[in-house]
DNA sequence: TCTGGGGTCCTAGGACCC
DNA sequence: TCTGGGGTCCTAGGACCC
């Protein structure tokens, strides 16, 4: 039996453990430079306020009905995080942590899942203040709706889905597009076939599901059916990419100002590659303009380089990452390299991009994930960095290299120190 | 519809090789 | 330069997740 442990409205119930009095009353928590709504508690959820909301859309709500504003603050989220998860293993030490807030658990030795699930709910509770639900069955995918289910309807927050006739009636009445995979253009098409709930996917013909939604769309199919195929993931994978991204508060005028956001954000980059004991072979370095001026023109910069010698160093890659946002502004190197960008940092010192619209197609080949991602999801001026990681190739030498690099950094860091 | 900041996996098509 | 077939590796881009 898999046990899914998620916490509830997790931001905002960790701002609320410090807040006892805000017990009951709405609390929300807004992302960096206070942009948009990342969470949310019951009681602003009531108040009809949406999952990412510009913050400046919602302010007479706010002041209107009291509304009690945080900002961000993910060294608390973490702690409080690592708080609950330590609790957790100790019930089971098959335990998956999927994200800050959520787990899966195999609690398949323990009889009585169900009082077991209530009793870990309370003490973690009791230990935390964080308020959790667990849903339990026998695949991921159906203890993930199961925990829907726990959440919304069970006071006791935990539910059992287990037994055909109880599994029919939950997938009946459960909608296609809340299912965990099922994204916006997936739900749409499913639709547009008149597949509405879970259980009509379920009824699905395999070949259909495969052409239509490809193999992941078919696993999920699978798990909803009772066959694994999301196996539990005890161990703790290594990342593949890494990335650390900002965006600005303010408008940013001066190069100086960005050397000093990239190189920060190289080292914290290499830092976390050293965390999980791996180095990187490619680096990217990105910019772009505040796409949410709208009588603003709108530029980017975007850059990949390579190491001679993958590395975790930080002085490297930030070496490396500086070098980028120079190549940015250079001219000859762009259209060589990643095909795009470039001018100068005119008289006034204002960035000066070549204009996304103007790159002929195969020239921007390269950017339109960035600009893409970007667009969608970045608010105001942003530099961007990621450090990408292995590939299958690589993986191999993985290992004989990062001790040494290590090593090298770990003196390095006490020399500095 | 969208004023964060992270990630993952899959697939098609191009580059390259014999 | 278009006359064959088979294969692998790589990566951009799409879709999804919290």
């Amino acid at each position: 039996m898999i046990a899914r442990a998620d916490c509830n409205n997790f931001y905002a119930s960790c701002e609320r453990v410090f807040r006892p009095e805000l017990e009951g009353k709405p609390v929300l928590v807004l992302s960096n430079n206070d942009g948009c709504v990342i969470a949310r508690s019951n009681e602003v959820k009531a108040l009809g306020i949406k999952m990412g909301e510009p913050a400046f859309k919602i302010k007479e709500l706010i002041r209107k009905n009291k509304v009690n504003v945080f900002s961000t603050n993910f060294m608390l989220y973490g702690d409080m995080s690592n708080r609950v998860m330590s609790i957790l293993k100790e019930e089971s030490s098959s335990i998956e942590i999927y994200s800050i807030d959520e787990a899966f658990m195999d609690m398949s030795e323990i009889g009585g899942v169900e009082e077991k699930a209530i009793l870990l709910r309370a003490q973690v509770k009791q230990w935390t203040g964080i308020p959790i639900s667990i849903g339990l069955a026998h695949t991921k995918v159906l203890a993930k709706i199961a925990n829907h289910i726990a959440k919304k309807y069970k006071k006791n927050g935990v539910f059992v889905l287990e037994g055909t006739d109880l599994i029919e009636r939950a997938l009946k009445f459960f909608p296609v597009e809340d299912l965990w995979g099922i994204g916006r253009q997936s739900a749409k098409l499913l639709h547009k076939n008149n597949i509405k709930t879970a259980w009509q996917l379920a009824q699905c013909d395999d070949r259909w599901i495969k052409r239509n939604l490809n193999i992941t769309g078919l696993k999920l199919v699978k798990e909803l059916r009772g066959e694994i195929c999301y196996p539990l993931g005890v161990v703790q994978a290594a990342k593949k990419n890494i990335c650390t991204s900002r965006s600005f508060g303010k408008e940013v005028h001066s190069i100086d100002e960005l050397r000093e956001s990239v190189s920060t954000f190289a080292s914290n980059c290499a830092k976390k590659l050293r965390d999980q004991n791996t180095v990187c072979k490619k680096l990217s370095v990105f910019i772009l303009t505040n796409p949410f001026k709208p009588e603003a023109k709108q530029y980017q910069g975007y850059q990949i380089l390579e190491f001679p010698t993958a590395t975790n160093d930080s002085l490297e890659i930030s070496k490396m990452a500086l070098q980028g946002l120079r190549n940015i502004f250079k001219e000859d190197c762009i259209y060589k390299k990643a095909g795009v960008i470039v001018h100068d940092i005119s008289s006034e010192n204002q960035l000066q991009l070549n204009m996304f619209d103007k790159v002929d197609r195969a020239k921007r080949k390269n950017l339109m994930f960035a600009y893409d991602t970007l667009n969608n999801k970045m608010g105001r001026d942003t530099v961007r960095l990621t450090i990408q990681g292995f590939d299958r190739k690589w993986k191999m030498k993985q290992e004989q290299l990062s001790p040494c690099y290590t090593t090298r950094i770990t003196e390095l860091l006490e020399v500095k120190l």
